[in-house]
DNA sequence: CTGTGTAAAGCAAACGGTTCCACAAAGGAG
DNA sequence: CTCCTTTGTGGAACCGTTTGCTTTACACAG
């Protein structure tokens, strides 16, 4: 059916071998035979096995992106597929295929990156998130498979990682609120087995400590990645004795909860209550009023993750090498955070 | 290194043949010998290698995703992840991988997907988009491959494609602003080589002329989905003589964008102007005023299409079947439209 | 004219499976 | 008891490439 390399060297007058070679620009092949070749494959519309050739080569020039359990339920969607865009692009740039993965839950995960790896249909794989305890990273880990880390791992220090500095980060934005003269500031985290979420936290009290500002418990409210963690946290918030003057949240999405929580509630944003978030958005900019947030490069992380993933693959060292690249952040401030001390 | 089907056989005393048949439940396999093996394959942690069946079944069990070229630009990103997740978790649950390529232009586009299919990496491709005139379209239906369209094909009728009946669906949004009294009613478009955007327009004009109402040609302008192009289409349409009391929009983000820039100009929704839009995102309730919106089951439609194409890939019937699948639609009422006629 | 070096191309064995065909053993019909 | 099925398994060819090892064909030195 498909015409195949055999088909193009019976017809050059060549021998398979040749023609694969005029194909890997193989130094010893004549000019004019690759010239006759070449001009053979593109009449018959030759186009190489590319099964054939990963099973002979041991290699498949593909990688595969781990896609969370039930993404809907506990991420932004513009998180992810800026992340996906990044990676995609780099991949292809480099002549790598990209393949997307999921699972039901945590084994369908591990079962289906083993079937990938194992099954040598891909090279590498990108897990898009970090949790707390992975069985996935355990399960490449302990294989020796190559893969890289959209985050960090807690438990492993030698594996391939991009990630924010997210304590850091953290720490800008609510530093950047205490400079404003708030001294109650408020937290909404992310679910708590998310590396992210805790990092973040951690930035946060410690811009609190340092500049000697308490933090209540009750001034820290867990959610998800979601609009509705923001709307009912506010409400929590507001019916505080002493609730806080501002507040930072682990995503813009959540932000978008807030804000329409307090505009139901008839308070004022920056007047009532300062907002900070993360991930910096689009919508951001277009929200009532336009958010504060602190930018984390996330198509430079897709596209990186997917370079370093590459070049482990390519060089194919052995050896584990430590390599966190951070990527730099960047606090955008907008209106959602401009004023500097509310008036309650 | 990795462990093969030969490696099974000689530990089992089997012949290759036999493992393979126990693999695919060979009916005349013998229950003992089976369990023998499978243990063994369990014990020795077999998979087995994709490519190489790949290769001789003539068959990948994986599709692509084709995105549209800088998606970035011309797409909501939400509209692409909600399409991409309805796609992958059917063909997952079908035993298929999916796997993502994009281009930097049209040319690209038709080499990657030439390349996937040709060298049968993939066995059959789905689009997200509809464009007018679409070189890829033409490539896939030329050569007779398997592919889906989201969307509607203005060339070929005998095409399998998922589509929202987007006439109908703007007849429907712009129907339910004349009846709250509207006369004055504008519209803002899609890229115009889109066929989304005609369709719609279309519905719009078609529920204005059934209505007797007339259609400016100022109060149609084009954009993209894009937030931004709402903010510029804003102040075009407020700065008209005889300017509309209520809009129809092809996405929600580009009523963020409206929202944004009436905000500024210190009109208010719907008071002074009511809005209707599409995809129903799930941020469209969240919005301040929370907007009325069609939702068009963006993930039935990449689950739906997702099932389309492996049925069509598994009944290897070569004739090409019409199927145009419509997935219906559901206009959602909330504040941004609720108020009958505005004031001005 | 033989021997050697080198460039160009061919042969054949993999890669890891599947599947058609052959064949032995066992069971059933006559 | 033969003969014919059925059942369970093994052997080998093949899927489309790549690649190490040869072979061929010159060119040129001795």
């Amino acid at each position: 059916m498909a015409v195949t390399i055999k088909d193009v060297a019976k017809k050059a007058g060549v021998s398979p071998s040749t023609v694969s070679r005029v194909l890997s620009n193989h130094p010893r092949i004549s000019a004019e035979t690759s010239r006759r070749v070449r001009e053979i494959m593109e009449e018959l519309g030759y186009h190489p096995n590319i099964m054939a050739k990963s099973l002979v080569s041991r290699t498949t020039n593909s990688i595969c992106i781990m896609l969370p359990k039930s993404a809907e339920e506990l991420f932004s969607n513009f998180f992810f597929m800026e992340l996906i865009r990044g990676i995609v692009t780099q991949a292809n740039r480099q002549g790598f295929d990209v393949l997307l993965s999921s699972g039901a839950n945590e084994k369908d995960e591990v079962e289906g990156v083993a079937r990938l790896l194992n099954g040598h249909r891909v090279d590498g794989v990108i897990l898009l998130y970090s949790r707390t305890d992975d069985p996935v990273v355990d399960f490449l880990y302990q294989n020796n498979h190559k893969f890289v880390l959209i985050g960090r791992s807690e438990q492993y220090a030698d594996i391939l990682s991009v990630d924010t500095d997210n304590v850091q980060a953290s720490y800008d934005a609510t530093k950047h609120l205490i400079s404003l003269g708030h001294q109650r500031i408020g937290f909404v985290s992310g679910p708590p087995e998310l590396v992210v979420s805790k990092d973040r936290l951690q930035g946060y009290l410690q811009a609190l400590s340092n500049a000697g500002l308490e933090s209540k418990p009750e001034w820290i409210v867990e959610g998800e990645f979601l609009q509705e963690s923001g709307y009912r946290a506010i409400s929590f918030f507001m019916n505080l004795p002493d609730r806080p003057t501002a507040i930072v949240l682990v995503d813009d999405v959540i932000s978008f909860g807030v804000l329409r929580g307090l505009h139901e509630l008839n308070y004022k944003v920056p007047d009532d209550l300062c907002l900070v978030s993360f991930n910096n958005i689009p919508l951001a900019e277009m929200s009532t009023p336009p958010l504060s947030s602190v930018d984390i490069g996330i198509y430079n992380m897709g596209y990186t993750a997917s370079q370093m993933l590459i070049q482990a693959i390519q060089h194919k060292d052995n050896d584990k090498v430590t390599a966190r690249y951070v990527i730099p952040h960047r606090l955008v401030v907008r209106e959602s955070s401009i004023f500097s001390v509310p008036k309650a």
